[in-house]
DNA sequence: ATATTTTTTTAGACCAGACTAAACTTTTAT
DNA sequence: ATAAAAGTTTAGTCTGGTCTAAAAAAATAT
């Protein structure tokens, strides 16, 4: 059983590692939890003597297989909660990260097990990011930023790369969503921004900045 | 901003207080959190110097006007949540309690405002106990133990005293619920136990303790 | 190749919340 | 009325998580 601090610092790694590729840095951990280095210094230890990682001094450290499996498992949590604000208590998808984050740390199995049959055993979030099913397993699809795709393509917008809450206001403003039908019909090669259509009905124009944000499947 | 454990004693004082009626002892309350005196005195200063609640050396703890609103708060966030996990996860009531306790520390009150409005703006949670609203207001029926109840009444089943998982488990074994209609057919003077008729189909007997614990309107 | 800067670790301290053992009040029993 | 028992508080310690300041290691610049 791990506390709530050590969950989130377990999470922090492993969304910094890339999922468990590369070993992350101290300041890096210390950046992301919004903490000091030598506070980072003293948790990686304990985490380590859980074999949760592994741990070589200033190296950096490596997610185990069981850290994986505990962190994957917070995630999946965290992504069944959003999915519950947004598509049962009508939250819109910029207001839920903070109350997940607090809700992923409920110890109960079986709560989780019945929140994914009710909310149907989603495959991904509001924000179109994947669920980590029971065994740790995520469905991956291809994604490739917006701006990587070309003039004419037709694409699906799946998942956002970055969540900010500006961001997604942003876009519900102009209405994409995840599940969204793109067609690009101009790329302006002054400012690399992109004129597309959104759901056969709406032509606009949108920054690089955020169609590198957009992940879209063509 | 209380943390987890002062809303845990708070919510501890508060129901041993019979709702702020009375004073409570040092003991009852280590015995309630399950914890020793000496933590409690700790824990009574801190809650005492917020205000929350007054206190007199040796004498024994009482819950202010702020310490029962906040204690109320948490409350109604236990009964909302109970009342979720019965009604849309479809947990059984003896199952309810123990995850309940960690959701009611959410700190969202747009979560538990949302939560409200999705299970339809219930007054009683699933062991039939009134859910305080939004201002700390908490409807009240009059409530009398079955025990006290006379041969020939008619009652119905409004809620359980004591709502231990042993005693949901016989409840709905029997076919008992929140909302039951009870007609009392005898009443055994050897050992006071009743027989009764359940919904106008089931006959049964049941004992004096169980009789105690249910409450009723008539 | 050495000096400087950056990053990381250690040492020592603090706060919340808990505990044990000992001291002190209050209550109960004789 | 006094002794014993019960209940409560204080004093001191522990653990988890944090911090600052200083030391040590690694990376970078000259």
């Amino acid at each position: 059983m791990l506390s709530f601090t050590e969950e989130n610092y377990l999470k922090a790694i492993y969304r910094l590692s890339e999922g468990g590729l590369k070993a992350v840095l101290t300041n890096e951990i210390a950046e992301s939890v919004s903490t000091k280095a030598a506070s980072v210094t003293d948790m990686i230890k304990k985490l380590s003597n859980k074999n949760l990682i592994s741990y070589e001094k200033y190296y950096g450290a490596r997610i185990t297989r069981q850290g994986k499996s505990h962190a994957l498992s917070v995630i999946r949590k965290h992504r069944l909660w959003e999915t519950f604000l947004v598509e049962k208590l009508k939250f819109s998808w910029d207001e839920v990260h903070d109350v997940a984050e607090q809700l992923e740390h409920i110890q109960s199995p079986l709560l989780i097990e019945k929140l994914d049959e009710f909310l149907g055993y989603p495959t991904a979030d509001p924000h179109g990011h994947p669920i980590p099913d029971k065994d740790g397993k995520v469905q991956s699809l291809k994604l490739i930023p917006l701006s990587d795709s070309v003039v004419n393509k037709k694409a699906v917008v799946r998942s956002v790369k970055d969540g900010t809450p500006s961001f997604l206001q942003y876009l519900s403003k102009i209405g994409i969503y995840i599940g969204a039908r793109i067609a690009i019909l101009d790329k302006i090669e002054f400012d690399s921004s992109l004129e597309i259509l959104i759901d056969n009905k709406t032509r606009i124009f949108i920054s690089r900045d955020a169609a590198q944000n957009l992940l879209i499947t063509e």
